[in-house]
RNA sequence: CGGGAUGUGGCCUAGUGGCUAAGGCGCCUGCUUUGGGAGCAGGAGAUCGCCGGUUCGAAUCCGGCCAUCCCGACCA
């Protein structure tokens, strides 16, 4: 490739809105462009990437007995109803009609379009397993985007799904593309966390995260260096060490006025009370119900985790009319006093913990000195709270740390939640319906990328991994001789489409800067000096030697050192 | 969702009530230059985000809208 031809080319500035360092490089380089909120194009740099990278994953896909498949972005929100997740359209999920009047949605992800696809096809147990993937967009209406790739709206993902007679069989598989995923991040020069998750909005019982520590990550994970347990924020679970145990005899409960003080950081600061002595009340809803969560004020409520306890994949904060429409006073809200207006899950190290101030459901008051099972009691009892960042590993009493990671990829043990809602069914060999097994397995490509490069790039540029790099070598030639061009000519074309041939008309120096941020491994120079002794300048991005090569050679020593680097790698 | 900020040639910025909106980068033309984002000369490119208001006069003041970025958040 002529880079006088390829388009676009580097930049020297970037617009106000690219602010972190990979992202910077990306949209320098021309790799990225943004063309509105969270919404990125692809020039033809990053096209090549892209294609790298789906190969490495196509290639561990297809090891797995995977098929590449293609489903629609566009889907009729009937599916979604059938499968039950057409609440996403309130949040998520962008919904259009088309000139006939019936309703359409972007899917945001792509089971519903995938149990369609194979319903089609699947009469039989003979016919499982299968494990459909594909490359696919998906929008999300994200309220808050991030840092360039790492939180877009439209990205394209790799998502796979596969369909088992068993749950056994289900769980014999699911490893296997566990291990995958692994060696697919580390030919990419990734260092992942692989951590327990949660299931969110995609049901199904168990799901692991591969995350990937970084700076610029919107996600947290909490890891243990002892023993290597690892989750993520919401669910995990640690040992509370004993600065947070707070008992005593109980006290008989008051009534106190606490007018404005309807958040924890005022009521704190009001009573002149820590944190650890305040109950925090939080709502949410779930289908028509609402659901109160207690916590004590230094914890948070965990979403996953209170949606366990209840038994749902479908929570959402409450709005304050929701609560005012039931009798409740934001600011003000308890689980005292109730006449069954909401659903009470009380969080365990809260309901052990006595004389908490608790609020009295009105404005301008609280309670002190309140005590669970005494003064009101709950629904439920259980680990509600996100994990302490100072608790203990649960497993080996070591410390756990809480890191910022970029979440690259996410495996769902699904089980038969979408196989039943939406009727999938195969006759087993006694001719009994039974209904396939499902997980399902995916990568951010985007954030792949913006992860690749915020860990390989120094301040001149990107380094990428030679797996993924859009070129293998980078050529120019200096002076004006045609003896020298035509050699370098000569080198480009023997290399074929590994070749990014610098033939622009620019000064030493823009070549010599455009190589680095565009981070191809390998640069080789044709110059007089070098050319009349039949040699060439090569110069390695990895490590900056240099060394000369004869031309006829070149090729071989190039492909020699990248196969290196590439077992090196996967190691 | 909440808070903060910003919108001026393709990009970055200056201009905060008064003459023809200024500079740098990039781009185009010519000459020169070839081992670290070259030099000289010339040139093109802007309804100052949009709508309305105040004023003799608005990029500048006021109001509304739109767009973008940053920070925070299921913490009532």
């Amino acid at each position: 490739m002529r880079y006088s031809r390829l388009f676009p080319k580097t930049l020297r500035a970037v617009p106000k809105g690219v602010t972190s360092p990979g992202y910077r490089l990306l949209y320098r380089g021309g790799f990225i462009r943004n063309l509105g909120r969270g919404l990125f194009s692809f020039p033809p740099l990053g096209v090549r990437v892209l294609h790298r990278l789906e190969a490495i994953i196509r290639a561990e896909m297809n090891a797995l007995g995977g098929q590449e498949a293609l489903a629609p972005v566009v889907n009729p929100i009937e599916i979604w109803q059938r499968s039950g997740r057409h609440h996403l359209v309130d949040s998520d999920m962008v919904t259009f009609k088309d000139r006939l009047g019936r309703d359409l949605v972007l899917a945001t992800t792509h089971e519903e379009a995938m149990v369609e696809m194979v319903r089609t096809g699947m009469h039989s147990y003979r016919d499982l397993p299968v494990f459909l993937y594909q490359f696919q967009e998906k929008y999300r209406n994200e309220e808050r985007t991030r840092n360039g790739l790492i939180r877009s709206r439209e990205f394209i993902m790799k998502d796979g799904y596969s369909f088992h007679r068993s749950f056994s069989d289900l769980n014999n598989f699911f490893p296997k593309v566990f291990r995958a995923y692994q060696r697919i991040f580390a030919v990419c020069g990734l260092d992942v966390i692989a951590a327990e998750a949660g299931v969110g909005y995609m049901g199904g019982e168990k799901s692991f995260e591969f995350l990937a520590p970084s700076s610029v990550g919107d996600d947290y994970v909490i890891v243990c260096d002892k023993c290597g347990y690892a989750a993520n924020r919401e669910v995990a679970v640690g040992v509370n060490n004993t600065r947070l145990t707070r008992s005593g005899r109980p006290r008989e409960m008051k009534k106190i006025h606490t007018p404005g003080c309807d958040n924890m950081a005022r009521l704190a600061e009001r009573l002149e009370l820590p944190r650890s002595a305040l109950a925090k009340t939080m709502v949410f809803s779930s289908g028509g119900d609402l659901i109160m969560a207690v916590v004590r004020a230094d914890f948070d409520v965990s979403v996953e985790k209170l949606a366990r306890v209840i038994g749902t994949s479908m929570l959402r904060r409450a709005r304050p009319e929701e609560l005012t429409e039931r009798g409740l006073c934001p600011g003000f809200v308890s689980p005292l006093n109730l006449n069954g207006e909401a659903v009470v899950v009380v969080d365990r190290l809260a309901a052990d913990t006595s004389n908490l101030v608790y609020g009295a459901n009105v404005d301008g008051a609280h309670y002190v000195d309140v005590n669970f099972g005494r003064d009101f009691d709950a629904d439920a009892v259980g680990d509600i709270a996100r994990a302490d960042p100072d608790a203990e590993c649960v497993h080996c009493g070591g410390p756990l740390v809480e890191r910022r990671a970029i979440e690259l990829g996410n495996i769902f043990r699904l089980g038969t939640v979408y196989s039943e809602a939406m009727e999938l069914v195969v006759n087993d060999e006694h001719g009994r319906p039974i209904y396939p097994y499902m997980g399902s397995y995916g990568i951010g490509m985007g954030r792949l990328i913006a992860a690749i490069v915020d860990a390989h790039h120094d301040d001149d540029g990107i380094i990428w991994p030679v797996s993924v790099a859009p070129f293998h070598v980078y050529i120019m030639s200096i002076g004006k001789s045609f003896a020298v061009k035509d050699a370098a000519e000569g080198i480009a074309l023997d290399f074929g489409d590994e070749a990014l041939y610098d033939d622009r008309h620019e000064s030493i120096g823009t070549k010599f800067k455009d190589f680095l941020l565009l981070g191809i491994p390998f640069r080789i120079i044709v110059s007089v000096a070098t050319a009349s002794d039949g040699t060439v300048e090569l110069f390695d991005r990895r490590n900056g030697e240099t060394e000369k090569v004869s031309v006829g050679s070149v090729r071989s020593h190039v492909e020699a050192r990248l196969e290196g680097y590439r077992s090196w790698r996967s190691n």
